[in-house]
DNA sequence: AGCATTAAATTGACAGCGTCAACATTGCAG
DNA sequence: CTGCAATGTTGACGCTGTCAATTTAATGCT
């Protein structure tokens, strides 16, 4: 792979330095004057490949949406029955907002993202559609199934976003073992699996 | 009522201020600058009564936060059983953000929060307290009570809190009535609530 | 091959932002 | 009445996102 330009692939080393940047130093962290120092670049190289900063956010976000469905789907895959896959799911989805703190709120951010660009919106589409699929799965059969999926739908996907959010922010301390809590999380999300 | 000072009781007007913005126009549109101007004061003014911006975010909160307190409390005192108390709790939860949309994810943005300020801290054991206090009554006499408090709690705050976040920033409209999601969201909080 | 066109990147400028230091004004305590 | 502390203002600094103008490199056309 030669260099394209003179410079090189500059539209994913700049999507590669921001995600450096974003899971070490948060949200805030992350300009775009940064990154374009970070790989070597003008302050304004950026706008040739992402519009502005609402842009090269929104992309960022589409890489972390793919991501995140790939491992939920690998968490899914080895599992045998619905329940299984939708608790490996859940477990996936936390796992994934711990690993990539940054990455996890950036994709969350709503204020800064374009979620009318194709990237993000299928990437989108594709990470909750593999959770809400998988409820689904669940009720297979089930009489009034429209309903009870829905409901069961939205308080899954709730449960476990609302988890990893209050998680990062250092919320649930106070329900948490205080020598480790990150260690502990896991352990009371699966109690909270259990019991739901 | 007569002026403290030669400007009026301007941290009070800051405040007010800054959450009429945040309201309006979103996180992102708060500015110290902005604030100041609003209220007719100079653009440094803010620095006397908050130290920075992380101050003036701060103290927003915690006001905030005991709006939020007192919406739940209220919500539960109407309420008879325990359960019916919780779930009152529930329906405050959300509404409280969708009333005060820009005001509830200041609250909840880590970054610009400084939580060892006593007014911060304090609002917030209020209003978790409120919410952990209520799942602990209905697990009174229950056997093996503390471990399965602690997942309730976690599975109740985490559902409502994930509901409110997704819900603020469109992301569940997939599952909700594409003419009035709004209206849409309260009815399938209850279906939600009623399942668990 | 040589030339024109387009893409990619740089430079310089501008306004808005948070923050700090220096200064001015007001209220209050002694 | 006088000195001090609290409260506000002004001006400056460096940072940011964004835009316009310009330069450089790659590509396409004849």
């Amino acid at each position: 792979m030669t260099k394209p330009y003179h410079h090189g692939d500059l539209r994913a080393a700049l999507l590669s330095a921001a995600e450096e940047i974003v899971n070490r130093d948060g949200i805030a962290g992350l300009t775009l004057r940064g990154v374009a120092r970070d790989v070597g670049a003008s302050h304004a190289a950026p706008k040739n490949h992402f519009d502005d900063l609402t842009g090269l956010v929104s992309e960022l976000a589409a890489v972390g949406f793919n991501r995140f469905a790939d491992r939920m789907q690998t968490a899914a895959a080895a599992q045998a029955s619905p329940t299984d896959k939708l608790n490996a799911i859940g477990r996936a989805y936390v796992e994934f907002a711990l690993a990539e703190p940054g990455l996890f709120q950036l994709m969350f951010r709503g204020e800064r993202l374009d979620k009318t660009r194709p990237a993000l919106r299928e990437a989108m589409e594709r990470a909750f559609g593999t959770l809400t699929g998988s409820v689904a799965a669940t009720h297979a059969g089930d009489p009034d199934a429209a309903r009870a999926t829905r409901a069961h739908a939205a308080r899954a996907w709730s449960m476990v976003h609302g988890y990893a959010i209050l998680l990062l922010d250092d919320r649930l301390n106070p329900l948490l073992d205080k020598d480790a809590p990150r260690a502990d999380a896991m352990a009371l999300l699966d109690d909270m699996l259990m019991q739901g």
